[in-house]
This record gives C-alpha cells, sequence and structure tokens, in this order.
DNA sequence: GTGAAAGCGCTAACAA
DNA sequence: TTGTTAGCGCTTTCAC
C-alpha cells in the first residue's frame, strides 16, 4: 500500500480505496480536524460502523476492526467527547465540588476520585464552592450546564436552592463526608456526632478530664465539636463556668493551632488534652506545646481530625481520627458509574464510619 | 397574562402566544430538559435571537433582551455547553494536569487556575500524570477528546510524542514551573538553576561551609540539587569524598524529611546545613532535628522549598524558596483566556522568578 | 453485522 | 436588529 498523503481529488466522490482526508469541500465552520467520518472513509466503512468499532468492538466484525483500527492510527484520530455527548447524552464528565482545594482534608478523595473515574473513562471537573454558601449557586448553573453524568459535593447541599436545581437537573448526586437522613440522592459518609462522642469517650478512658477543642469555624467541625462538648460534659471532663471549645477561622493552619492553644491555656490553665478539628491543628498545638515546653502526651493530650500524611511521622506521633478519603473517592465514583452505566445501585447510602488512631500525642 | 404551565396541545403548531412547553412532538432521544427552542418559543422570538440575548446582550434590543429573560427565568433554562461547544468550536473548558493532587506544592496554582478561570466562564478538568511519564500520553488522548480551550501542564512535556499530539491538537499549551528553550506554546515558570545557585549562594554567606540536599527523586528537584551542589563545590562548601545529596522517592513527605536528616548525618555528621526540596522535607528535617536534641539554626540550617502555609509558624519559622503559585495560576489562565478569545498574546513566555524568604531556620 | 436517515442543542454564516 | 439555513461530529433508531 501506498503512504497515506495522497493528493486530493475534488470532483469524485472516489469510492476507490484512495481516501482524500483533506481534499473534498471543507467548510469554514469546524475545527478541520480529523473526524470520524474520515476514519470510515478511510476505512470503507460508513459512518455509524467505524463508531461502533470503536465504542462496541464485539459488535462489528474483526476485519473491519482491524480496518477501523489501521485507519485511526493512520490519521491519528481523538474522537470529539463533546459531538459524542450532545448525542448520546452521556458526557463522561463527573463534576466534583469542593469547598477549597488548598485544604488538605478532601485532596485523598478528589485524588481516589479522578483516579476511579478515569479507570472507568471519565473525568473530573473541578469547581471550588468556598466555604460561604454564596458561590455554591452560581457554580451549580455552570456546571449544570456541562451536563455531566454526575456531581460529587464534598459535604451536604444544605441551600433549598441548590437543592432543588440539582434535583430538577436529574444529574446523579453523591454528598458525601457528612450523614443526613435527606439526602438529595446518593451519600457515602459518616456520622460527625458520632466522632464527637467517641473522641470524648477515648480521652476519658485514657484519663483526661478536663478537656478543651480547637475547630475551625465550618459547619461540621462545629458538629464534632458539640457532641464532644456534649460527651464530655455528662463524663465530667469540663471545667465549670467557661466555654470548652476555641474557634479558629477556616480553612484551619498551623498558625491557628498554635494561637489556638494559647488562647486555650488563657482560658483553661488546667486544661489536659484539646481535640482539634484538623491535623494541621493539632501540628500547631504541639509546635506551640514544644516552644512553650509543655509535654506532650504527659501533662497535654492532642487529638487531631483527618490523619494526614505527617500525622505518624510527627513527633511525638499524633493521635488523631481517621477517615479514608480514598474510600469515599472510589465508592462515590463507583456509585455515579453505576447509575451512568444503567445499573442499579445496590445502597445509595453508605457510612464508611471512621476509627481513631491512637498514637503518642493523647 | 396568564401562567405558564398551560395544558399542552398536541395538534396545531400554534404561532399563538400560548407556549406549549412540554406538548408537541418530542422524540425518545435527548434529555427531555428544557432548551433553546423552548425559551425562544415562549419569548416570542427565534432560536438564534434568544441565544444572542444570552450570549451578547448588547447585540439585541432591550425589550427581546427583557423577554428572553423572562423566558430563561420562568422555564429554569440552563444552557447546554457541550452542544453549545460543538457548534462553536469553543469548550470554555480548561484541562489542568498535574503530578498528583495530594501534594501540596501546585494547590495554590490549582486554585489561582480554577478561581481565574471561573471568573472569566472557564472551567477547569483535572487530570493525575503520576510522576511517571507512562500515563500521561493516555491522559492527553482523553484531554483532547474533550476539545478544551487550553491546557495547562505541570512541568514541561518532555515525551515527544506528547508534544507532537499537543502541537498537532492547536490547543493552546502553557507549561508551568519550569523554563525551558523550547516551550511547546507558552509557559509560565522560573529556573530551577538559579534557585539552586541561589540557595547555595545564601547559604554561604550566611557562613555554612558544609551543605548537603535531601531531595525527592523528581525531575526538578534534582536540577535544583545539581545547581546547588555545583555552586556549593565552586564555594568549598562540599565534605570531600562522599555524595552531597540523599535522594528521597517522589511525593515527598515528613518522614522522609526525617530518615533523610538521619541518612545525611550518617553520611556526613559534619553537616551544617541542609537544603531540602520541599517544605514537607524541611518539616521533618526540624522535627528529627528536635528529637535529636540538634540546635536549628545553630547547629543545623535548613532551608526548603515551596514557601507552604505551615512555613512561617514553624518554630524555629522556616527559611524557604517561595515560589508564587498563585501568580502562576493567574498568567497561566490569562494566556489561555486571551488566546480563546483571539486576543494576541504579548509574552508567551514569563519568568516569574522565585525569592529565598529568610527566616530563623538559615 | 452493517448502513441510511435523522437528530442531539446550539451557533456561524449569510440574508433581510 | 432579527431571522433562515445549515451545519458542528457524533450516535440513536430503524431497516436491511
Amino acid at each position: 500500500m501506498s503512504g497515506v498523503k495522497i493528493p486530493a481529488m475534488d470532483t469524485k466522490p472516489s469510492t476507490s480505496k484512495i481516501a482524500t482526508i483533506n481534499g473534498e469541500k471543507r467548510s469554514r465552520r469546524g475545527s478541520g480536524g480529523i473526524t470520524l467520518r474520515d476514519v470510515a472513509k478511510l476505512a470503507g466503512v460508513a459512518p455509524i460502523t467505524a463508531s461502533r468499532a470503536l465504542n462496541t468492538p464485539d459488535a462489528v466484525s474483526p476485519a473491519v476492526l482491524q480496518k477501523v483500527r489501521d485507519a485511526v492510527e493512520k490519521t491519528g484520530y481523538v474522537p470529539n467527547m463533546l459531538a459524542g455527548g450532545l448525542a448520546s447524552s452521556r458526557s463522561r464528565l463527573v463534576a466534583a465540588v469542593v469547598p477549597t482545594v488548598v485544604g488538605p482534608v478532601f485532596q485523598e478523595t478528589v485524588q481516589s476520585l479522578t483516579e476511579s473515574l478515569a479507570r472507568s473513562g471519565y473525568q473530573l471537573m473541578l469547581g471550588q464552592s468556598g466555604y460561604a454558601n454564596s458561590r455554591e449557586d452560581a457554580l451549580l448553573e455552570t456546571i449544570i450546564a456541562r451536563r455531566p453524568d454526575g456531581v460529587v459535593l464534598t459535604g451536604i447541599m444544605r441551600s433549598p436552592d441548590g437543592r432543588r436545581r440539582l434535583l430538577a437537573s436529574g444529574i446523579p448526586v453523591v454528598e458525601t463526608w457528612d450523614l443526613t437522613p435527606t439526602p438529595i440522592d446518593m451519600l457515602v459518609g459518616f456520622s460527625h456526632e458520632k466522632i464527637g462522642i467517641a473522641v470524648a469517650e477515648f480521652l476519658h478512658a485514657r484519663g483526661r478530664r478536663n478537656v478543651m477543642t480547637i475547630r475551625g469555624n465550618d459547619e461540621r467541625a462545629q458538629r464534632r465539636a458539640k457532641a464532644f462538648l456534649e460527651t464530655a460534659g455528662k463524663l465530667g471532663m469540663l471545667a465549670q463556668g467557661q466555654a470548652g471549645e476555641y474557634v479558629v477561622p477556616a480553612p484551619t493552619t498551623l498558625g491557628s493551632g498554635r494561637r489556638g492553644l494559647r488562647e486555650v491555656l488563657d482560658i483553661n490553665p488546667d486544661t489536659d488534652a484539646v481535640f482539634c478539628s484538623s491535623d494541621l491543628l493539632a501540628l500547631g498545638v504541639l509546635i506551640e506545646a514544644q516552644a512553650r515546653d509543655i509535654d506532650v502526651p504527659q501533662r497535654l493530650g492532642v487529638i487531631g481530625f483527618g490523619d494526614l500524611g505527617f500525622a505518624e511521622d510527627l513527633h511525638p506521633s499524633l493521635t488523631t481520627v481517621r477517615i479514608d478519603g480514598t474510600a469515599i473517592g472510589a465508592v462515590a465514583a463507583a456509585l455515579i458509574i453505576d447509575r451512568a452505566e444503567g445499573r442499579a445501585v445496590a445502597e445509595p447510602v453508605r457510612d464508611i464510619g471512621f476509627s481513631i488512631i491512637a498514637r503518642d500525642s493523647a
């Protein structure tokens, strides 16, 4: 066979084997790139057959399959998923909404989402909502405009308007990192209340009797703190007459952890354990304690949240609440893909739980 | 005017004002949602006019504008950008390729990209290439299939095949976080060599005379280290007869920083300063030093890379190389948007430089 | 197993 | 300023 680039022939539509990829009329519209039509022509089949060869290879004879693959190879054809998505109403795009990319908290989830989706031929679109709910509505509009096959929310959607839009759009939705009796659709999360209770009980069992919490001012941290303080109260671990918590702005930082410990010790100098709403905060507490020569865990127990990569390598190693962010991402991806492929979703609500990793700091 | 939901009329095509949004023939294809056609019909204009009202409001009379907006409001219409993108060859989608979402290094860039793009109506698609170049090619194919209006690479594209594909696709490309004399297209970065040199000189000026480096085994860190060691050699800061560097796997962690310091002190017990290829590594070194009662900066100077949020809050605060990741993202977004909107791009190659933030650790 | 026809929902091009 | 027409590149539907 001769080479590919053969001088274009303008008149004859050429039923012969000679493919005139760049010849023929080509309007001023369009990208001017190789299309499925070109591939089909080169392979000597109808466009729809080429489409089948690429999407459902089993539905096509081996001979045709080979010819089409050769043509793809020769032309360097790359499918246009905008066109494919429009025609099939399946964009193979999944949108993820995170409060912020910068925080380390959802990274594992986003990473695992990206990977799980990619493995099935889906891609992730990232949207940042900020911790304020204001931008969320505008974001939702642009997301729905892409007709994604699914939306993954980190956190649950509280805005009634947002819930309505999402519901109206008919797009599968997975809310994550939380539990609610009234999910929009599907849910992969865990109970923040149970964590607060478990941490209080954990500290009590370890002999702590005067606890405080340092937390970011986001809603989930607040709920953990509330349950923590209630349980601590019941167990008699709360000092009388003062707030048991110190609130720092979200997103939390190492610096606010350091400041947090100073404040906490001002409020309640006899504090013997702090529950931090993030590992970063806990790291700050550890560093401040070291700077002030406060012995951890001897005089002060510290417990974090998130089990970030560095937690186990700290000195002392950090006791913390572990959330399997990777599992959240993987399960969320699986749920959405199941839906997208029209499979029945067995359990649309999953509690993936949490665990307290007991290390040296508490 | 009466309400919107009027019982559907099946037969008459209705040239009257009565809009039968759900009546008429609706094939089994498509999403079955509200389309621009429905909006146009309700507003009593042609679809293209409705399109103009939404995309170029200035090109339409105020009366029509109002009618279309009312119709959008009433119907809850959300544009279909797949269709729009297909028709206009402008997807308003930008793809970002990062080695990993988990590392903190590119977060600022991704965040700033997302925000800058969102402000102009573009969205970000995230792809993970891993630190190995293997997955990059497959990733590229799926990216190009979406016909994004731009691709932002963190790092430069080394694979010749990847370069070729990108080039052939005609999609605007911005390579970042590096400098090269042969960019594919546009570039926003800085010189890793200059950083290595600057850090060596910085340490020399501060009286350090026996330096080492702990670095991740990625290509850019390697180039910083090479320039660092060469300069250190010229300045007589290298101990004779042993490697000046200790390499840890990428992505770098706090734990590998701790291990790194132990190894470095094994190799060269008199080391008086270490240059770490990331702040996380540096944090590990700081923690290991503290655990071993090694005084920083007195006996050991530590300098990091990245100026992550926590660097200034450490104890001692961390001297580090600051890269303005936010600027990289913003400039990259601006370059791509300029291209997408058909504007001329003044300087397609930008060196945004770096700075050494002198704090207490060195 | 293969193909022809008819769209998916939108916008570029040209006309009025 | 507004409308008509004809696609963008692909896939569904239905027929062979």
